[in-house]
DNA sequence: CCCTGCTTGTGAACAATTTCACAAGCTCTA
DNA sequence: TAGAGCTTGTGAAATTGTTCACAAGCAGGG
């Protein structure tokens, strides 16, 4: 089993959305030509992409949108509900909470958490903020596998250890701070900063950069 | 002049994140082997990284942590204040001009923009929500070059037409949806919908991935 | 039924990035 | 001043990711 590159995945991902849009307006077959314009790569790449995991398209014809928008949705394993467990209601948290984007993929919030006493207990969205003490018992009861992590740094590595422990395999972090798991456990950082500090040196150094994409 | 990679530069925005942390504690030097293992890369590394820049190091010694940050900030643009727009005063927009990891690097919140009157003219934190009309002559008086786009994907492309004719420059993105920008403009962008989905691939090819590292 | 036009799937070439490996250079000690 | 012990800086090698180019294959028209 070969091994696929996350940029891949990625990739991935964004067809499944412009596929998606195509499907509801009722389009029947596109093009890696078509694709790749959409979604703002070449045409090579969408078809090695997707070579990957088979021979989904029709040679003169391009991709059926509908059963590729099944099989990419399976590929990513979105055929399924994903748990979300969010922890630290702040900001961060609640914007996610409510994100409809992570709905509509089939992601639902199991859970929010927090370690302040004003905050446990209060209402939260459709959900109720829960008590750091009660994640072990509440992931044994109904195991949600995906973490969402939105506490401030100082914490983050040790609520992480917590969650492994607990059985969790799959975080999205959001504090900005380097957190290490064990092989087994998926992590994935976002660090905002990190992206404005991107642009930062694109604007000081314009000799260092040649394209505008992303 | 050589061409920098992206991921070089997330790098070194990490590496001055943990040489600040030991330059307020006191310590003196740090070897690449140091930094590596602060941030979860090698030290071959973070001496190639930082060797595209100069030579900041000792042999036998080491990088000189105050002076290394000094050069950091200069290299990634830091040390001058940017200001920074945020368009769509709603939930992701909320918790971005609250966040202080942006202060604390040098950006600034220089005025809030959204189309519905009935936030426009309401208080927002420090500021007061301005309506897009202003934009454009905002930008005259004070010109702002980094522009944060928070608004739904449905308007995002026709914003950024808007905000690029007037003279911005650099463009943070958070609506789910390919942006087009012309060749001398800035464009990153951040999806988490993307970053949950990569996870839930992990979690269902677990064939496919090696480390869990991120 | 065959020919034309188009588009896929994929090995091979190419490009970018990371890792390796080691000479050069600094500091400290005797 | 010479030698030991570290650690940098950097070409070269290895690896990873992207682009090219074209044979193979399908559809529709004459
Ligand atoms: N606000 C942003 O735009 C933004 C952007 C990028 C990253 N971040 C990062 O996301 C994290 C959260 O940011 P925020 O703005 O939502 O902060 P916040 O202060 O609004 O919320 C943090 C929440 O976490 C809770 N908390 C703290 N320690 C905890 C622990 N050990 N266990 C459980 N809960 C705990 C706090 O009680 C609080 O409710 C921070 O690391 C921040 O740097 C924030
Ligand atoms: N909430 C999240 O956690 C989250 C996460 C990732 C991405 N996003 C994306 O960020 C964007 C904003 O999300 P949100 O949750 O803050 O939504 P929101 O509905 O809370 O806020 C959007 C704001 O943008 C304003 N707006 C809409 N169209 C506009 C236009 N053309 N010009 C100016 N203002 C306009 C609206 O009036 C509203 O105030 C969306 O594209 C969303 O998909 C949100």
């Amino acid at each position: 089993m070969k091994r696929i590159a996350d940029s891949t995945v990625r990739r991935l991902s964004m067809y499944l959305r412009y596929l998606e849009d195509l499907d509801t307006r009722g389009q029947q077959t596109a093009s890696s030509d078509e694709l790749a314009h959409l979604c703002g790569t070449t045409p090579a790449q969408v078809r090695k992409d997707l070579s990957f995991f088979g021979s989904f398209g029709k040679r003169g014809l391009g991709y059926p949108v509908h059963e590729l928008t099944a099989h990419l949705r399976e590929i990513l394993g979105l055929q399924r509900e994903w748990k979300v467990l969010i922890i630290g209601a702040g900001k961060i948290g609640a914007a996610l909470a409510n994100y409809r984007g992570f709905r509509q993929r089939g992601f639902t919030v199991a859970g929010v958490y927090d370690n302040d006493p004003h905050k446990v207990g209060q209402p939260w969205g459709e959900a109720i903020v829960r008590p750091m003490d009660a994640l072990e018992a509440d992931l044994n009861r109904d195991d949600a596998p995906i973490a969402v992590l939105a506490i401030p740094a100082e914490g983050a590595q040790a609520v992480v250890d917590r969650l492994v422990k607990a059985g969790v395999r799959a975080i999205l972090n959001f504090a900005p701070t380097q957190i290490t798991v064990p092989p087994h456990v998926n992590l994935k950082s976002v660090n905002m900063a990190m992206e404005l500090e991107g642009l930062s040196f694109a604007l000081t150094n314009p000799g260092y950069l040649d394209e505008g994409a992303a």
